[in-house]
DNA sequence: CAGGACTGTCGAGGATAATCAACAGGGGCG
DNA sequence: CGCCCCTGTTGATTATCCTCGACAGTCCTG
């Protein structure tokens, strides 16, 4: 988490703040803020959002301009996409890992026989994806279909969903997810 | 920072990851896994960044979310809007400051006599205002200009600039800022 | 039912974040 | 100059994060 310090002194340079009228608005020591600006301490989630609100900011703002910028490369090999699911039950495997500050998540997903998704919470997004290989059982809110290659499905996340394979073998879905509240 | 740990069962369970089985990934102990998730403990900066990487998240993404939905409220008072600034050189008043997830950045600026802004580093940004009161002397690359009540400009954050007061009294400024890299 | 592999929680310790109180380096001003 | 107020840095102490290992519960398998 490098330029974080950086970062935070760029924002209260600009405001005309020293370090103790920030420290008294934030509720963090003056010390602290030293320390974190010279990047000699990674502050805590809790520490580092009561000095961002003391300077107007939030959490998600902070970290979106600092993880912007263009990613490294276009394409991406098949070896390479990493897995943040798990191989022996459902692998997701992620397209685009280095892109910064990304708006979309596509996922080459990949289902053991019988592998079925945990019950999520809500969330507002859209949904979409295509099966490539076996056969996928959907639900979405009280509508079920069995999905085979080919088939596909688009719907709002914010409705309860859940994926389970219904093929005797693998099954591969490619997804895409938007925002990527994943 | 509250539901940060909730989030994070919850893009953990998806994955159908044990606390375990992503400590190893992410190289933090199981233990504080468990800690964050329950809200016991504020994870670092370094740790949460750790965590989500072997999700395949990043920090925006992940407070992008959390800081997510509608604004409380659409009016604010004059008297309500927060100070980030130092009203003894150049106040700055935020314009909707419990909007969660803002694509812009909307300012009331008041110079005290002489005031100067700091230089800022580069940022992609476009930035644009007017003067509402007072002299403004605005720098923006090798141009230079006094802005008088009326006056206005728009110019690309990415070059060098900066601002001050040539009126014997107070100066103010309306002006956004998008996206809200300040 | 016993054994194993998994789940998450918990307690004691070491590592690190955060605080408080000094300290040192500018300017400005009488 | 000598004093004041500001700036940010540093050392010693406390609080908290973080780790390691132990513990308890669940589920599957022999």
């Amino acid at each position: 988490m490098a330029m974080v310090g950086a970062k935070l002194k760029a924002l209260r340079t600009r405001r005309g703040l020293g370090m103790r009228e920030l420290a008294a608005r934030s509720g963090i020591s003056h010390s602290a803020i030293s320390l974190i600006e010279r990047e000699r301490m990674s502050p805590s989630v809790d520490t580092l959002g009561a000095i961002l609100g003391a300077l107007g900011t939030t959490m998600s703002s902070f970290f979106a301009d600092l993880e912007s910028g263009l990613p490294s490369r276009p394409f991406y090999r098949a070896e390479e996409l990493v897995e943040i699911g798990r191989p022996d039950r459902i692998s997701y495997r992620l397209i685009g890992m280095d892109y910064p500050n990304r708006r979309m998540l596509m996922l080459a997903e990949r289902y053991a026989p019988g592998a079925t998704t945990e019950a999520s919470v809500a969330h507002r997004a859209e949904e979409a994806g295509i099966v490539m290989r076996g056969a996928v059982e959907v639900t979405v809110g009280d509508r079920t279909a069995v999905l085979r290659a080919g088939d596909a499905y688009y719907f709002d996340s914010q409705q309860p969903h859940s994926f389970r394979n219904v093929d005797p073998g693998i099954s591969e879905i490619v997804s895409a997810i938007t925002p990527p509240t994943y």
